[in-house]
DNA sequence: AATAAAATTTAGACAAATCTAAAAATTTAA
DNA sequence: TTAAATTTTTAGATTTGTCTAAATTTTATT
């Protein structure tokens, strides 16, 4: 089955917000597509009448296994573009975004077989986000929030899940990339706030609206 | 400005076919678009209102100044993804093209500029075809059609003009790519055709058909 | 349980890109 | 120089994706 850039759009918004809340309802991915509910109606009955997704009205709806598989095939795709334009063509990571969205309905599968091998089947986007592999097979790796390690461990930033523009700026400012070693010397009782010492960096403080968005791993 | 996917493959065929002929009219614009020459009309005069070609009706068109600018962006943005999807990704010569037919779509100047440059700013795609710099400036080469060249004398292929699948699968079986070095053994008055010897092989015979499509150099 | 509020869908419209069939203009040829 | 053939355009539909405004259904609140 073949289907159009604004379908993959929808069902790959669909992929992201049931995986929060399990089921999915009109508004709010009106609110996430940029759309009007009206519009959102229209394209569910066609998803719908593709078998890609339960749906009754007034109901709610989430994607079918059939629609979680295309969901994911434009995911590793979008994510493993990021990848290239980041590692191959040096992009910084917070305007890849928008041209992965370009990039990820180029219809090829042979250029996505390539393009991995290419980039040495990469697992994590330039966000820390994991890219499913051929199959559907998404790696997990075993992290926590910022806001919760125990202060002087070091660890490693894995990934943000805030990717505003907004966000991704303020990270730069502090120089936080993905892979970035830090440690928490201090907690702030008063507002959550934290003192953290990024490797070669002096210490700042960082807010727990910020902290509360950036994951990290370490080892045992 | 910015071009719909539809307006921008107009523009390409409109350019290359005047290219050849000065003018161009409906029908043989229609027929290379694989579309009706009704459609032709109404995309006409959406080109017309965007001021991208002097156009009368009934009377034939052509691009402007601002069309060719377009065009040739278009192209550039072609050749280079050809010769990314060869170079980089190591597809063979003869099955980018659809792909490419895609990738040229991407808005991004941005992704264009760093694509170039990662690619060492080459200035022709795998077919032989020249790419339109940054500022649509294409190289020329001064290149012989095969079937004219002296014979014994050792040339190098540059650009293919016909390049549907049958004839890039006849070349590669005679082992002719871009670059390949040959020469001319004999000339058979008869029907035209010639013996090649190509570089490492055993000579062998091509058609007067095959060989008029077949560009090459050579040092004076 | 009745009413108000919120969420969702339907009805009807529009723009883009395409098509077929018919009309109009141009070109060719008797 | 008319008539025939060809080319091109127009008229009117269709599909996809979107919208606004109104109607409907569900949920929350008195
Ligand atoms: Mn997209
Ligand atoms: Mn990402
Ligand atoms: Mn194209
Ligand atoms: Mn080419």
């Amino acid at each position: 089955m073949n289907f159009t850039t604004s379908e993959e759009n929808y069902i790959k918004c669909i992929y992201h917000l049931q995986q929060e809340t399990g089921t999915v309802n009109t508004n709010s991915l009106a609110a996430e597509m940029h759309t009007r509910p009206a519009s959102v109606t229209d394209m569910l009955k066609k998803l719908k009448a593709k078998k890609l997704l339960q749906y009754e009205r007034y109901r709610g709806f989430k994607l079918n296994e059939a629609g979680k598989k295309v969901a994911l095939e434009v995911v590793r795709k979008h994510r493993l573009w990021e990848y290239f334009l980041v590692e191959v063509l040096k992009f910084d990571w917070d305007k890849v975004h928008p041209i992965a969205e370009e990039l990820e309905h180029i219809s090829s599968d042979e250029l996505v077989q390539r393009l991995d091998k290419f980039l040495g089947n990469p697992s994590f986007d330039p966000h820390g986000d994991p890219i499913p592999d051929r199959n559907g097979k998404i790696p997990v790796l075993n992290q926590l929030n910022l806001s919760e390690i125990p202060v002087k461990k070091t660890v490693t930033v894995s990934s943000v899940s805030n990717q505003t523009a907004q966000m991704l700026e303020m990270l730069k400012h502090y120089k936080i990339a993905l892979g970035t070693q830090l440690q928490v010397n201090k907690k702030f009782a008063f507002d959550g706030s934290l003192e953290i010492k990024v490797l070669k960096q002096s210490p700042c403080i960082i807010s727990e609206q910020v902290a509360k968005n950036v994951f990290v791993h370490y080892e045992l």
